[in-house]
RNA sequence: CGCGGGAUGGAGCAGCCAGGUAGCUCGUCAGGCUCAUAACCUGAAGGUCGUAGGUUCAAAUCCUACUCCCGCAA
């Protein structure tokens, strides 16, 4: 089957793998433009790119697919199927026509719900206890195509958004490969998505991971896991020094601190919740290194209070 | 040249602006107290103050260059 990948994100390493070892016949790679990054702002190329060159097989960056010259060049290898995983651009109706077996996405939740970015912390972050991949049927509408199937994995109690989304990446070829096989035989079925079941997460930003010490202990501490590492979550000291916060944390019964106030007992470092109250880990200050969070609050001046917010 | 913070005994920090005996909270070691303890008391060891120059009678502190670490932004 002579299919073109496309993707950016990390997620889709493991199936890009797969597919190189696959019969598949993989005509091209299409990925984002290299992006500056880091704190010198350096043009860096998705790795998964660099996959490709690695094995030879010829990369495709256009600035977007919604041009005519980046749908027609696809369209010029003719492939049978497109296959679509965090690539971060919408599609256009254009695009999906280029395939005849159709462009198929890999999405990391059990849809319908978590349509869009941020679905992995999602899934974390609302206490779920299952989470998976979806293969779906591409249409214009953001992660709403019928779909083909799912691959479940549970959410453990100390999960991080870090480590399902390798648990995700690592589900997906197995998916991927069941389905090319349906698609193969013409035996793909077209499952709709329950309307009634849609939720949406958009993409999320640094800003985002502002902690709101109002907030239960429990669901910060859900919080906690589902950013990390991206976009991470940081409390504001009233003195307006930013303070990131890592899990592990531990929700603390039966405390009373005010919100954001702390307090050093039994060689924890606790924050108050707007119900119960937080033991922190690990910490990490402006300018300064990731650190105990016992180490931090000792070289304090005075008790560390958070701005609630 | 995107903006900014930092480098001080094993850990986290203060001291620097107004140069002149190395400080704090811990940890470690020894002893004591205690039924016991991550608790408490006493004592001890441990530092080229990131590197290299410069100014000065004198530099952790002022000046210059460099190295490394980090936050924001993307």
């Amino acid at each position: 089957m002579r299919v073109v990948f496309v993707a950016t994100g990390d997620i889709a390493l493991p199936t890009w793998d797969w597919m190189v070892r696959s019969p598949c016949e993989i005509l091209a790679l299409v990925t984002q433009p290299d992006k500056p990054a880091g704190r010198k702002m350096q043009l860096t190329p998705p790795t998964i790119k660099l996959r490709a060159l690695d094995a030879g097989i010829p990369v495709m960056q256009p600035d977007s697919l919604r041009k005519k010259s980046a749908i027609d060049s696809v369209a010029a290898l003719s492939p049978d199927l497109i296959v679509v995983m965090a690539y971060g651009q919408i599609l256009t109706e254009r695009f999906l026509a280029i395939p005849p077996l159709g462009c198929i996405n890999l999405h990391a939740s059990l849809l319908p719900v978590y349509r869009g970015a941020a679905c992995i912390q999602a899934a974390i972050d609302q206490g779920d206890e299952v989470s998976g991949i979806t293969v779906m049927h591409m249409v214009r509408e953001l992660d709403a195509g019928d779909m083909i199937l799912q691959k479940t994995t549970p959410i453990r109690a100390e999960e991080t958004g870090g480590s399902l989304h390798d648990l995700l990446a690592e589900l997906a070829p197995e998916a991927l490969a069941e389905v090319i096989q349906m698609l193969a035989a013409g035996q793909a079925p077209r499952l709709a998505q329950d309307p009634s079941q849609v939720s949406y997460v958009g993409k999320l930003a640094r800003e985002d991971g502002r902690l709101s010490w109002r907030s239960s202990a429990a669901a910060l501490e859900r919080r906690i896991r589902a950013y990390d590492p991206w976009p991470g979550t940081f409390a504001v000291m009233e003195q307006g020094q930013r303070v990131k916060v890592f899990p592990p944390v531990r929700v603390v019964e039966g405390v009373e601190i005010g919100a954001g106030e702390t307090e050093v007992r039994d060689h924890q470092l606790l924050v108050g919740c707007g119900e119960g109250a937080l033991a922190l880990t690990d910490v990490q200050a402006e300018g300064g290194k990731r650190m105990r969070a016992t180490d931090f609050a000792r070289g304090q001046r005075e008790s560390i209070r958070f701005v609630p917010q």
